[in-house]
DNA sequence: CCTCTTGACGAAACCGATTTCATGCGCTTC
DNA sequence: GAAGCGCATGAAATCGGTTTCGTCAAGAGG
């Protein structure tokens, strides 16, 4: 690795004026070609760690999320990193797995590392980001929101719930139950009043066991499921408020035997890579990618040196129905959200 | 921020003596003490971008691989973040998509950082290991091979092709077909590789058009698909080299209505997330996350120093056949190969 | 008592860039 | 022709740690 001193000693320059040229900063059309020339040859590629310690910052932006594994997040990465790429900047992934202590670590990492921004889908409400932002560091929430004022991107977790209920009463259920995440995570408590409030609406009374709270994986959707079958009177459909654990319903359903018919089922997300989408099941689907690029946008604007105040942007989910509707008479306004640009 | 300086300055030692009492070297209880208090007090965190600086070297891994939306990957991702999170190091994931300039972008940075090393699914054969070997940064292959003289982690997947491709003739099924990898990936090469062998050795002759290569994802697999049941004779079962690949395949077979008992599905990897494993299907289980873990384990001795000559690690599949076997003659050695440790 | 070793510790160099400051040259302007 | 201005450029400071080197004091050995 060549440094600024070799390459401005073989061009016969300061270190400055290398510096210069590969700033953009006026130098001389002929010490402009020497410098090149020289880098050139001896290969140089400026040290972005010296570079960073001086300009105290870096072009890489974090990007904290709590599970790496589910679908939904990854494809949001996938948003962030085709926008930062696009602007020259990098992306770090982190995996909070829920936990705020390795939450904690890696902006504290953040921190030290200099990097440019974060993006964040925090663990909790109780994520501190006081260290962060007295340091100037830009923060975008995705998916859920912080205390703190900073920017956000979101999906309309209330309507996509309401969507998801309305459908299974338009094609014809009645006893509608719902699986919820871990209780105080909000998107998914947003998702579960949406169906509360359907719920209330349209069925005479819900039993209690009808709301089942379960973590936010596969387990934790057969798990719930299992308790649901054994609810009395037994549902007859159910809305799961995220993609894992609809798998997990679905997974409990085709083993005790109960034809996709029998038993509906929305799902606040998009089954993953589903090879058979199965009868009677709706989705929201939810534009994961586009929040991650929507973030990274709102994020590098920040960056940018914008000091307008925070704002949320809300985007919403599309609602799909596999099962043709029993009844006709469709609520066609929740039926179908067009989705944002 | 608070830098070494101040800590010193409060605690009324040497810059240098900070320095010490963070690296755990010899420096006297009462002033350790009195250090440790400054610290706390200022909140002081060592800025990882000078340090890193001056040892030229930082506590950064990172992992090259193409498909941050493929579970195979993120399984292997959660393996390598687990191993490396107990030394204390950071994973950096970038995703290469497979296409070599990326990959070459991202090999610079890990050499502009300061990384301390680098775990590659190599995006081609043709990568450029070079630079980074010169550097003394160690290297390790995942998944697939490279020409340089590099630790490596990979599956057995001449042995996973032909377990998946004997279950299915074990079943019942003789008209065999295979869906592979763009040609030229190693991996999957090695698994049609194994599907050759076996319907060398148990089926007359095969059409021309039983070999289809398609890129890696679910439309590849669909589109291979479709051409395979337009083949003559039409195939009664097909071996999918890849996750992905196998379901645009169940999805082509669902849409077309045909049975699953009438059609056999081989998979080597791993049916993400399915909710319904269809009947007469057959997977080849990979230890995706076993896979990152080694690799990280293996990376982590180097970097602690180790010169022992490079070694590569070959682990294996686990077959599982849900469908039940129409001809009770399985070969018992090669339907179920055990996981390694 | 004097020399030698050992170990803690501070001063200063160092990692490799960026950036400030000062200099000197060439032009314009009165 | 002198003063003023803009601009390219080099010297040197700077970012915040780590590490070398030298000093000094305490304890060991003769």
């Amino acid at each position: 690795m060549a440094t600024i001193y070799e390459v401005a000693a073989l061009a016969g320059v300061s270190p400055a004026t290398v510096s210069r040229v590969f700033n953009g900063l006026p130098v001389s059309e002929e010490k402009t070609r020497r410098v090149r020339a020289a880098a050139t040859k001896l290969s140089f590629t400026p040290n972005k760690t010296a570079r960073r310690l001086r300009k105290q910052s870096s072009e890489i932006v974090a990007l904290l999320i709590p599970d790496i594994e589910n679908p939904f997040f990854t494809a949001l990465a996938r948003g962030v990193e085709d926008r930062a790429q696009e602007a020259g900047f990098s992306v770090v992934l982190c995996n909070t797995d829920d936990d705020p202590a390795k939450e904690l670590r890696y902006l504290q990492i953040v921190a030290s590392e200099h990097m440019a921004g974060v993006i964040l889908a925090p663990a909790s409400d109780e994520v501190d980001l006081g260290a962060i932002a007295s340091l100037g560091r830009p923060v975008v929430a995705v998916d859920r929101t912080t205390p703190y004022p900073v920017d956000g991107v979101k999906i309309d977790n209330r309507a996509a719930g309401i969507a998801a209920t309305t459908a299974l009463f338009d094609i014809g259920y009645r006893r509608v139950a719902c699986i919820a995440g871990p209780a105080g995570i909000e998107a998914t408590e947003e998702r579960s009043l949406g169906w509360r409030e359907v719920v209330a609406a349209r069925s005479p009374q819900v039993p209690d066991g009808y709301l089942q709270h379960a973590n936010f994986r596969v387990d934790g959707g057969r798990a719930a499921m299992r308790a649901l079958l054994g609810a009395q009177p037994r549902p007859d459909a159910v809305v799961t408020t995220n993609n894992l654990m609809a798998v997990g319903a679905l997974q409990v359903l085709g083993d005790t035997g109960i034809s996709p018919r029998e038993f509906g089922v929305a799902v606040v997300g998009d089954l993953p890579f589903a090879p058979f989408i199965p009868a009677a099941v709706a989705q929201v689907h939810l534009p994961a990618r586009h929040l991650g690029r929507t973030a990274a946008s709102m994020l590098l604007e920040r960056i940018g040196g914008s000091t307008q105040p925070p704002r949320t942007v809300v985007l919403r989910g599309e609602l799909e129905v596999v099962a043709p509707p029993v009844a006709p008479s469709l609520d066609a306004s929740l039926q179908s959200v067009p989705r944002q640009n």
